[in-house]
Parts: C-alpha cells; sequence; structure tokens
DNA sequence: CGGATCGATGGATGATTGTCAAACCTTGTC
DNA sequence: GACAAGGTTTGACAATCATCCATCGATCCG
C-alpha cells in the first residue's frame, strides 16, 4: 500500500515568515494558497485548480515550493497525492496571518 | 526647495497582495519593514537600520522595491529621504494584515 | 503482463533578482 | 564656485526562478 505517506516538510517550528512570505509571492501559488482555504485535501491536477495553461511540471514544482515552506502538507496515497493546507501550524505560528492573508485574497480577487 | 515631494508610489487601490508579498519575501526588507513598524520618518542610511553590510545602492534598490509595492513613502527633503510605512493605506486595503506580519516577524526574530 | 494514469525528476532556457562598483545628480556648506 | 553628503541610476555578474519538455517511477486496471 504505502498509504499515508507525508512528502518532505519543515518542522512546524521551522517554519519560516520570510520564506513563507517568498512562496506566497506568486500568482500561481496564490491562486494555490485560495483553492486550498477550503481545508479539505486536493489533487495536483492543473485543470482541478484553475491552472490549465500550466504544464503539470510546473504545478508540480509550485506545490513542492509551497510544501517546503511549510505551507502545505502532501499526503501519498497510491499514485495519488493529496495536498492541503497546515492551518493549524500556521496559525499556531504565525496567528492571524492565514486569515488576513487570505481575506486580502478574497477582497482583492474580485 | 522642492521640499515635501514623494517618489513614486501606487495608489491605494493599486496595491496588489502578491506584489506586496512578493516585495516581503526577502530577508533585508522584511528587517526594514521591522525598522518602520515604528510609524517614523527613516533615512535610507544603511548603518541606521542595521544593514551596515549592504551597500548603499542595494539597500536603495530594497526601499524602492518596498514603495513600488506600496508599502512605504519616501518623502523627498532637500537632500534627504524620509521612508515610511503606509500604514493607514495597507490597513485599508488588507485589514490586519500588517498587525500579522509584524506580530509574527517579532515572534520568530528573537 | 501491458497499458494507462498521476505525479515527480532532471535538463534546458530565458527572465528576474540581489549585490557591488562607479558615475551621477541634487542639495547644503565653506 | 568648489567641495562634501545623501541617494539614485546604470552596468555587470552570479544566482535564483518559472516554465516547458522528456523521462521516469509507482500504482491501478484489464
Amino acid at each position: 500500500m504505502t498509504d499515508d505517506e507525508r512528502l518532505p516538510q519543515p518542522a512546524p517550528a521551522e517554519i519560516d515568515l520570510v520564506t513563507v512570505l517568498h512562496a506566497l509571492g506568486d500568482p500561481v501559488r496564490m491562486r494555490l494558497l485560495t483553492s486550498y482555504a477550503d481545508g479539505a485535501e486536493h489533487s495536483c491536477d492543473p485543470r482541478h485548480l484553475g491552472l490549465e495553461h500550466l504544464h503539470k511540471s510546473t504545478v508540480s514544482h509550485h506545490m513542492r515550493v509551497l510544501r517546503e515552506a511549510g505551507v502545505t502538507t502532501t499526503r501519498v496515497a497510491g499514485r495519488n497525492r493529496f495536498v492541503s493546507l497546515r492551518r493549524a501550524d500556521l496559525d499556531a505560528r504565525f496567528p492571524g496571518l492565514l486569515d488576513a492573508l487570505l481575506a486580502a485574497a478574497r477582497a482583492t480577487a474580485r
């Protein structure tokens, strides 16, 4: 099976603010963040994310940046990856930041 | 005289979230932000900012990035520039974001 | 087994970026 | 006017980055 493994990610205490902001300072990754705001797990398919124009390897790259920054976590299940927000870890380390970011993204994206 | 002019900066409504995050996704500029958190005006001298190791033109570059992102404003007075946070504009556009960022920076920088 | 699917990986490429150095410009000072 | 002071601008250079393409690995399905 090899289910329920996680791709490499920083420990909660190692999440660095500048690294997180750098990760989110890109329109594609900000788009991914807003997709993940529902708290659910998401596949990596660009077509499910409003990123049809991007190559799948490019999306894979962006998801790696988010994961290595500590923004997301990726669960491996079979040949699928399920990506979700590390909301609890982020809220614990940077209280209010994630909510402010998501609110800002929602307010300006329409 | 030519006092009290401002270097070019985006209008409040033009401040873009991703651009702001991109600007702050750099350790030097995050350091500048925390310096500006007191709300006061600051000179551009690297020695007044804990950036003695950086060339003055490098600091000038970083301050330009912050200003063009809408994070700071620069008042020209004689041969001096006075840089300060655009706190009101940022709070109006992204409520809670600046406070969360500064709190996060304070919490992790010591 | 054979083929298809999901996604990661490695290489290549063009664009962006952080840094320094040197020159420049404007303003204040002698 | 000559010179110093505070910053900006330009050029150069190395490093990083976003993107695509091709390939690969593992898993699931007939």
